[in-house]
DNA sequence: GTCTATAGGCAGATAGAC
DNA sequence: GTCTATCTGCCTATAGAC
């Protein structure tokens, strides 16, 4: 704790991907630059360049970060227990809380430009996808062994569909500004795509 | 057509529009120049903005020619008749076919860039998500009053996350270069979103 | 309609002083 | 670690000749 050096490196690393992190997240990954953080920071783009070698290096700190707390995000769901219904609640919740502060899901936007994107980056986003798809074929499966769910075809092409799902109702509820329409969607997909076993059980418990 | 020169005129815009189209589509509004178009037609940038005063305004033009066309598309698939389901399925395929070109949906692409577009193309992008909304709403409501089909919630609602999952589909299909991966999700998205009355019936139809 | 030439700005990046 | 200074290259855009 005495080593003041070391522990302003890491804020200053740290406070860099903050920024860079909106605004890749919210202009995208061609739509930001140096100078753009730098600027935001009051520091200038020589100095960044001493943190992360170039763009393409910080891009990809970026998506590691960034799927890094994806995925304790998605431990601390198991960690909570409850049932196959509640975890894909509380995963979508996860997509809605990035909406709110005006933001698209990093890969989601990454997705987009990914014909443009260095090699490390791209392989960085599809990792992601597969880390999400893994995690909510898992959950899928529990749903159906303790018959709190029903699915029309395969766990994994369920999980699929949702991750599809989801970053689809962030696209284009981003540019209505209206997080209302991705959560109008997204339970929409959720309960018709992993939904009770039982319409009529649910509803009549419901209402 | 004795013309020459007016032929000349449109043939050059509308070689324009498709070389920029195709950039557009794959690489982004961020991700490609006016020199890239120009080197592609072999002519120079100074002639570009003779057709196209700048890229915003380039960037309209394709909007608008992409929204027309698909009009039309859906003008077909209502020519050609058939119950709501089938229309579903034409519509779906639409998508399809835009990512077996390698690319995304033109709207679908600038949604991700939305906060750096100008904007009367920002206006573009959403009236383009309300024409399909709208049509898809049409339909819906049509299978509806048929008993093609049946929805969880308002035909509105079911189109908003029709479109949100075919656009999803498409964003996260593309960097595994998997058409397939895209029809699998679309045709999960749509049976369990509209799907049919009794899925009993159905399936002791289908086999 | 298309060209040459060029302006003016911003991009990512590096050398070397402090 | 951060700076100044600078490079090279690309970007959008315009003037004016042909």
């Amino acid at each position: 704790m005495a080593n003041t050096r070391q522990r302003d490196k890491a804020d200053t690393a740290s406070r860099i991907l903050d920024v860079a992190e909106r605004l890749m997240q919210t202009r995208g990954f061609n739509g930001f630059s140096y100078a753009d953080v730098a600027m935001e920071l009051k520091i200038t783009t020589a100095s960044l360049h001493y943190h992360f070698r170039g763009k393409a290096e910080l891009g990809e700190a970026l998506i590691n970060r960034y799927a890094t707390r994806f995925a304790t995000a998605l431990e601390g769901i198991d960690d909570r227990g409850g049932d196959a219904q509640a975890k894909l609640e509380a995963y979508a919740r996860i997509y809605a809380d990035v909406l709110r502060h005006r933001r698209m899901c990093l890969c989601g936007i990454l997705a987009a430009e990914y014909d443009t994107l260095p090699k490390p980056m791209r392989e960085a986003v599809v990792r992601f996808f597969d880390q999400n798809e893994a995690w909510l074929t898992g959950v899928l499966e529990l749903g159906v062994r303790e018959e709190t769910l029903r699915l029309a075809g395969s766990a994994a092409n369920a999980a699929r569909a949702i991750v599809s799902g989801l970053e689809g109702a962030m696209l284009i509820a981003r540019p209505y500004g209206d997080v209302d329409r991705f959560e109008a969607a997204a339970a929409q997909l959720l309960t018709s795509i992993a939904g009770t076993p039982s319409r009529v059980a649910s509803r009549s418990r419901g209402g």
